[in-house]
RNA sequence: GGGGGCGUAGUUCAGCUGGUUAGAACGCCUGCCUGUCACGCAGGAGGUCGAGGGUUCGAGUCCCUUCGCUCCCGCCA
């Protein structure tokens, strides 16, 4: 029945068509009904085109008065060039419109929930998220969602290619598989012929693609759902998608090289150039110039340690702070001082945002006529006034901001993230720049409550000699060959360069605190793979949805995944996740032993 | 788990120090309209103010509890 041989999209219709008859299928957008010549916007994926019902044409005007948003219809009619005055320059099929000959109802439709058409100047951008994922399939026929879910196929297309080009083999690993220690909560699945046991959905494929080296792939890429069970945000999903990939006999300027030129390709969908190379900077730098280990380094405003520097001020807090150990900081916010009052600074800043951030207080400064200007300027010596102008470069017009705590963690941690604040405040973020980088020389490990634990993964290779007779002190000092890729302050990707050796990979399971009989239940088959002759090798993961999200200029993943979870990983279209029948719980051995309230 | 924000018509929101019958815009329905395109004109319908409790002569507004959504921190090798 229908006539999809003939069919013409809707968004397509130009120069080529003119006098020909068409075949248009789609959803009405909007419907003008000027009581003889009635209009309608008709709408598909490739756009929107207008239909002319004249009844001197038009066999079926009665069923097209009754036409609705969201009919689905089909049409035949003949495509015309608007007169000059008729000519809709908003629409991108604007100069033509197809007059109607014969017109079918293929579906009604209720009115919907909120608006599709994006026309609508109070339109379905602004409608409530949870909304709009409890009518996900309503929201994808909004043209701005489909046109983010088209270009997420455009990307995954070019990293196939991509990598294709490269030599690289797509495989696929397994979904159901082996729960193993450390990382995140894992999402169990119970097994039904083996009761009591279950199978973990993996967080990323990681000794697998590990395995596939060890088999000889030499380059694999695969790309892939992984799931975490932890808490939710903005950019994190229950299930995400990963590229990952894994290459041996390589080093890491391999990874670099190849990641990078993937990321131009990738950018280049929406024409957006990347720098080349990108810039690098180790982990001990990020932390101290940025706060973090993902620094946005789209605008400037680098921390400076001014600890030495007012170390002898006669300021008692300061002074305080730098005899229990603590490290005093600041930024210096260059030719802002008109915008940035000092109701702004005192109030607002230094009472409100900074405190919020988790410090103490705040420290500000104006620069005014080669002098520092604030109320603590009193306790400092005209020669430490002027070896701190010198320290943070200070010129008049600029504010200085300082956050001094006894933990020079929470300084940075704080101060850190008040520079990204700041900057957002002022609007000094450029739109147009996309700023990536590599972080690279993490620490292999990090104590946590006197525990080392990896900080990448407990496959990452040491950058020297390590056993497991050293002492705490000095394992924690030790740096790995691992490596992040950082696109505006958001981590895109990381990765590292693997152990191969199978005495080494046991001394790290050993230093982390597994026993011998953990090393043989958990990861046994993966020492003895070791054993067959590992090629020495390496890798890294992309998270393609933050990637996507990024390319678009959105913050939220949600908005480039089809069918996302809500903040409580809840899907509000199908309401999972949700109850299950007693009997399937007793097929697979598993008892409830929390109320069900629903 | 901790902290912040929000919840009023189908949607997006307004609703003052508590005070008649809770409003606007868009959408929806009916009619009119020969070129509109955010069509226009006329008329109309539509509300458990998230839920429960309390204070009060009187609660959308104040208090308590609770539910939902959202943002930040924790968490996320």
């Amino acid at each position: 029945m229908a006539n999809w041989r003939e069919r013409t999209y809707c968004g397509e219709i130009n120069l080529g068509h003119d006098g020909q008859s068409v075949v248009i299928s789609g959803w009405v957008d909007t419907v003008r009904d000027h009581g003889h010549l009635l209009f309608i916007h008709l709408r598909d994926i490739k756009g929107l085109i207008q239909v002319v019902f004249d009844p001197t044409v038009a066999t079926d005007m009665v069923v097209a008065r009754s036409l609705r948003s969201e009919f689905v219809v089909t049409v035949s009619g003949v495509v015309r060039r608007r007169a000059d005055d008729t000519v809709n320059s908003k629409l991108l099929t604007g100069e033509w419109e197809v007059v109607a000959h014969h017109m079918e109802i293929l579906n009604k439709a209720l009115t919907p929930p909120f608006a599709i058409s994006d026309k609508e100047v109070d339109g379905a951008v602004c409608v409530d998220e949870d909304l709009r994922l409890r009518y996900r399939y309503l929201d994808i026929r909004r043209p701005s969602v489909q046109s983010s879910l088209v270009t997420r196929h455009a990307i995954l297309q070019e990293v196939r290619r991509f990598l294709s080009d490269h030599q690289f083999i797509e495989v696929d690993t397994p979904v159901l598989t082996k729960s193993t220690p450390e990382g995140a909560r894992d999402y169990l699945v119970p097994s039904r012929v083996h009761q009591g046991s279950f199978y973990a959905l993996p967080q990323s494929p990681q000794l697998f693609k590990q395995l596939l080296m060890v088999g000889g792939l030499d380059r694999y890429f695969q790309i892939t759902k992984c799931f975490r069970d932890e808490d939710l945000r903005p950019n994190r999903q229950p299930e995400f998608t990963q590229i990952d990939l894994e290459a041996s006999f390589i080093d890491e300027e391999f990874i670099m090289q190849l990641v990078e030129g993937l990321l131009h390709r990738v950018f280049a969908v929406r024409g957006i150039e990347l720098p080349s190379p990108f810039p690098r900077l180790t982990y001990a730098d990020s932390m101290n110039r940025y706060g973090n280990d993902h620094p946005d380094l789209r605008f400037g405003l680098p921390m400076i340690d001014v600890t030495e520097t007012v170390r002898s001020v006669n300021y008692n807090i300061f002074k305080t702070i730098i005899s229990s150990g603590g490290r005093i900081k600041g930024i210096n916010v260059k030719g802002q001082s008109d915008k940035l009052s000092k109701n702004v600074l005192q109030e607002e800043f230094a009472k409100k945002v900074v405190p919020s951030l988790g410090a103490k207080g705040m420290t500000w400064m104006r620069v005014e006529n080669n002098q520092l200007v604030s109320n603590i300027v009193q306790f400092f010596t005209d020669s430490e006034q002027s070896a701190l102008r010198q320290v943070m470069q200070a010129e008049d017009g600029d504010v200085l901001m300082f956050i001094a705590d006894s933990s020079p963690r929470l300084v940075n941690d704080v101060l850190g993230r008040f520079r990204c604040y700041v900057a957002d405040f002022l609007g000094i973020i450029p739109s147009d720049v996309v700023a990536p980088c590599w972080v690279t020389d993490f620490p292999l490990f990090e104590l946590i409550d006197g525990q080392l634990s990896a900080m990448h993964h407990p496959f990452t290779q040491p950058s020297g000699t390590i056993d497991s007779g050293m002492n705490r002190d000095t394992l924690a000092s030790v740096s790995a060959r691992a490596y992040d890729v950082v696109i505006n302050g958001v981590e895109i990707g990381g990765g590292s360069i693997r152990i191969h050796s199978p005495e080494q990979q046991t001394t790290i399971f050993e230093i982390l605190g597994l026993s011998e009989s953990d090393i043989r239940q958990k990861f046994g088959f993966f020492i003895d793979a070791f054993k067959y002759g590992a090629p020495p090798h390496g890798g890294l993961a992309i998270g393609l949805d933050r990637l996507v999200a990024m390319v678009l200029g959105t913050d939220s993943i949600r908005d480039v995944i089809a069918f996302p979870k809500n903040r409580m990983a809840v899907c509000p279209m199908t309401q999972a996740p949700d109850t299950v029948d007693p009997e399937q719980l007793s097929d697979l051995g598993v008892a409830v032993t929390v109320p069900v309230v629903r």
